[in-house]
DNA sequence: ATTTGTTCCGGAAACGTTTCCGAAAATAAA
DNA sequence: TTTATTTTCGGAAACGTTTCCGGAACAAAT
């Protein structure tokens, strides 16, 4: 099962290897009448041209690499197939790697992308990522990469992120209009960016309405359905019930609420319910889950772009940060009124 | 930012390019003190090796091709963990591709794979397909192709299945043995021969019980939540109503049961459900959902040492099918008894 | 001292492309 | 008709490896 190389085509048809090369890279300086030849007697000899002969001579891999924490939840592989819509049009092919949200795993896939000599990166970074000394090397060493989602400020990249203050803020703010006064946060890892701006958030959307909220509403959590029901344990334990949660993540939320609700608790009576970064899970649990909704293939799509752009822009380009919105689904778990 | 290569090496040694590579290949013919003399000076100048030349010259990517019709559930995500953890060790890398069930992108996933020249396949096929033209022609043109799961029989390449029969005539054993007569199952499709087993499980293990089943208890359904919800509607729309329920897929039975609990069905009470292939929400919904757990891991592990082993061995080697075995999670959505 | 056998290394071809340079052929301008 | 220009194609180098073949250099055997 001998492979068909373009040196076969040259034989069969007694021209230069260099004149079918032509043929297939739209040069101009072919006769068209020999285009068409060629073409047709490599498609009768099922010719199929050689990635790794094309990637060696110009250098580039037309492959990119996606590093992402885990793809158990549904929300990276919608952003990845977001990406995948856009560089798939472009000729581009992805390797996708996951690290188990582990730091170690993280830098070794990053290596083994680099090994691969992939010509981009997209990142969203573990919970565990606090040293960002290999991602700085990564960047200085000239190779576009994008970040999304997990980003971390210091790193001078391009990034897509979402206005993680902006909708914390208005979730906050819909749990307050829905008359619950005792609100607390369950906050993501405190080393990601997008954990701060949701604190943020969740505090002035307190400040706008003139509530006092100590700190000890803020609750130090993690984005697992485990990190959830232990949070909510520890609550039930200190005898100190809220009447509403907004959790920094989908997953945190639905694991709490299966907590409360087993210790007797009604939702959204006794206790609503807000979640963040929408998982398809949040439309199917009891009561469904209110959650703010991010556009994850737009993400992918957008962070897709922007690398792309940087590839066939080499030197000249910018850093820029694109700020994407989302919506708030409501659902019956924060919906008192309706009661 | 030019890439070292072994030239730049061999200039600065004053040694041959042919020395160079004999260092990094563990070749015999060289003495220890000029290997590590080369493996310092490479390590100090930050040399790489370059994949695409090597893979040009052996005629190989050591990539492998993953063609599966969905990722956003956790089963394919789990597999595909499986597969790596072998295939990484092996030195392979893993292109993923997936189909969003649908079986024209499915194919060209297939031909895009096979463009990058990858080494082997790893494939679960979508639910829409019934040609398989394409699939004959992948594996008669000799590369190598596991099969999981989604498999079709005629097919004569090495498969890992999951034991469909045995463990739905035990699913379905267990809502007889809690005492459920009236029982529904909602069956995959058609094409895919573990739909095919599982029906006979649960036909069988009605006979074993000498309970006869009417043809109309057994829906044909597909793997979707929507799907769930759907045939759901036409059953109680059709007034006869099942005392239990068991879907061939989690998804469906979890939006079957979200449409029965809406229109005030108690479960396990009214209807018990049973589900299969266990994703990570089964254990989550509202109640918790009985499932039959497959070894995803292990599947994917099972199907990248099968892969390997025939890369490695062209030429000699019997297609082989292995049948991994799961178990029951029995929950409270099917235990009547322990209300 | 000559032959034989090892050990270690250099030279060169090969993998399948793309691209640069130049040459022949065809056309246009003088 | 001669010269200049354009069109179309062939030759060859290059990308970074691996591997085969052969040749020093040296030790061991004759």
């Amino acid at each position: 099962m001998k492979h068909i190389t373009i040196k076969d085509i040259a034989k069969e048809l007694n021209l230069a290897i260099s004149t079918i090369s032509r043929a297939f890279n739209d040069k101009y300086d072919i006769r068209p009448e020999t285009k068409q030849l060629i073409l047709n007697k490599a498609r009768e000899m099922g010719y199929r041209p050689n990635p790794f002969a094309r990637n060696l001579l110009q250098q580039r891999s037309m492959n990119i690499g996606i590093v992402i924490p885990e793809f158990i939840g549904s929300f990276f592989p919608e952003v990845i197939i977001g990406a995948q819509e856009v560089l798939f049009k472009e000729g581009y092919q992805l390797l996708i790697t996951q690290s188990n949200e582990c730091y170690k795993t993280e830098i070794e896939n990053v290596k083994l992308l680099e090994r691969n000599m992939v010509d981009g990166f997209i990142i969203s970074l573990s919970h565990q990522t606090k040293n960002i000394e290999c991602f700085k090397e990564l960047v200085s060493s000239g190779i576009p990469v994008i970040f999304f989602n997990r980003v971390i400020d210091e790193l001078n990249t391009s990034k897509v992120v979402f206005d993680d203050y902006k909708w914390a803020f208005f979730a906050t703010e819909h749990l307050i209009y829905q008359n619950y006064k005792k609100i607390f946060h369950l906050a993501g890892p405190a080393n990601l960016s997008l954990a701060k701006n949701r604190i943020r958030g969740f505090q002035d959307a307190h400040k706008k309405h003139r509530i006092k909220i100590p700190d000890s509403h803020i609750i130090p959590s993690d984005f697992m359905i485990e990190d959830g029901e232990r949070v909510a344990m520890e609550i039930i334990e200190n005898e100190n019930i809220p009447d509403a949660i907004f959790a920094a993540g989908d997953l945190t939320a639905i694991g709490a609420m299966k907590v409360f609700k087993k210790h007797g608790y009604k939702i959204p009576e006794d206790i609503a319910f807000v979640g963040f970064s929408e998982q398809t899970l949040a439309r199917h649990v009891d009561p469904p889950l209110t959650s703010v909704a991010q556009p994850t293939f737009e993400i992918g799509r957008t962070a897709a772009k922007l690398l792309i752009a940087q590839i066939e822009n080499q030197g000249v380009f910018v850093p820029q940060t694109i700020t994407l919105s989302g919506k708030l689904n409501i659902r019956s778990s924060s919906m008192r009124l309706t009661k």
